[in-house]
DNA sequence: CTAAAAACTTGCAGTCTGTGCAACTTCGCT
DNA sequence: AGCGAAGTTGCACAGACTGCAAGTTTTTAG
């Protein structure tokens, strides 16, 4: 981030957007060490420098300062997906669409694999990673729809939705876990490409 | 339910089932007619003719009441999908395990109807919805991993345990919307075929 | 540059969720 | 019938979360 940057963001969003990475950054660490339950809202807050009440200002609960990210926001994914030419099958459109948000998360490793590690301690807050803004997913089983050429209630649309979802988290937990080192895109790759293919049983071993 | 039945499995039990059963009815009746933050769990339990301590001795949260059911449970498919003939490709050996799930949720459709309209009106109920016991999830993943021959680490049991899970959850809401009033089985089994088959795009509309 | 408006922070009071504990009640077993 | 196990209940309390209003900071307009 240069210094243009700071001028053309204000120093109000800059400052706040300090405050929401320093609210995360907190509930991370002191989660990580002391557990979900032995971590108050005050303590995350006061850690962060700011009040219990501003906290609420950032965070709809205390679960989201775990869980939430802006790499996972939909709303440009959506977009995205909106501006990949129409001849791309939706499935690897899906896919293309995400590829910001992969090379983000991949960027910030130390922070996701923290965030990862901590929700793998606290199976609570897996349901929250794993879903969406409501109106985020309406908006992209829309864009389906349109490049299917089907209408408003097509089975299709919500189901490519719902699986590519699947598939991303699943290679994002996976690449947290460490076991396969490779990068997160090639991991998501994988998955994409199991979900192309039907998910067909592997041949067996020789 | 026989008499046989109630003999068998003793007061105790039947006298927890029916209150379990009371409090998840009166959390949806009260909550689809006044929304989720306009009902207390005092209320629920109230409603019920039971203690709001009793309550948390059922539901963990608040939301559990209106999100859970015996149902959803996956401890039987697991089972039961590790009883599926081993030449079954997995991607049908889970969909065949989910048979009795299905029969139960379509058998209960008023209820299940009014779960899913308050979910729908109340969206931050639905990670809660679609979500399943880590454990439960962990063992499934395993009986996979031992279906495909593969190790621990690979990446194809999460994977089609999460992706048979949206899958499955895509068609339940489906089938609770409406628009499409075919049986839930049959709304399963296109999304399982579409899945199979690698979410191609449809053809184009001649 | 100044003043006003807009945006953000904070303290506070209060409600609700959820938990641990212990006394009481009901059920099941011998 | 008696006893132990299981389940219910009331209670006190901590923590999460919300609405409100006063105070502070940043931005905007003249």
């Amino acid at each position: 981030m240069t210094d243009t940057d700071n001028v053309a963001i204000g120093r109000r969003d800059r400052k706040k957007a300090q405050t929401r990475a320093a609210l995360t950054a907190a509930a991370l660490r002191l989660v990580a060490e002391r557990g979900l339950e032995h971590v108050t809202v005050e303590e995350i807050s006061e850690a962060a420098d700011v009040s219990s009440r501003t906290f609420f200002n950032y965070f709809t609960c205390k679960d989201e300062a775990l869980t939430d990210d802006p790499a996972l926001d939909g709303t440009p994914v959506v977009a995205r997906l909106a501006a990949v030419p129409a001849h791309v099958p939706a499935l690897r459109a899906v896919r293309l669409a995400l590829d910001e948000a992969i090379d983000t998360i991949q960027a910030d490793r130390e922070l996701w694999r923290l965030r990862l590690t901590v929700i793998t301690q606290n199976p609570t807050l897996l349901p929250r990673l794993v879903s969406s803004n409501i109106a985020t997913e309406r908006a992209m089983v829309s864009v389906i729809a349109t490049r299917l050429g089907v209408g408003p209630d097509h089975g299709l649309p919500p189901l490519i939705t719902a699986v590519t979802s699947a598939a991303f988290h699943t290679a994002m937990l996976r690449w947290a876990a460490g076991d396969d080192t490779r990068p997160l895109r090639d991991l998501v790759d994988e998955a994409f490409a199991a979900v192309a293919a039907g998910l067909p049983d592997p041949p067996p071993a020789s």
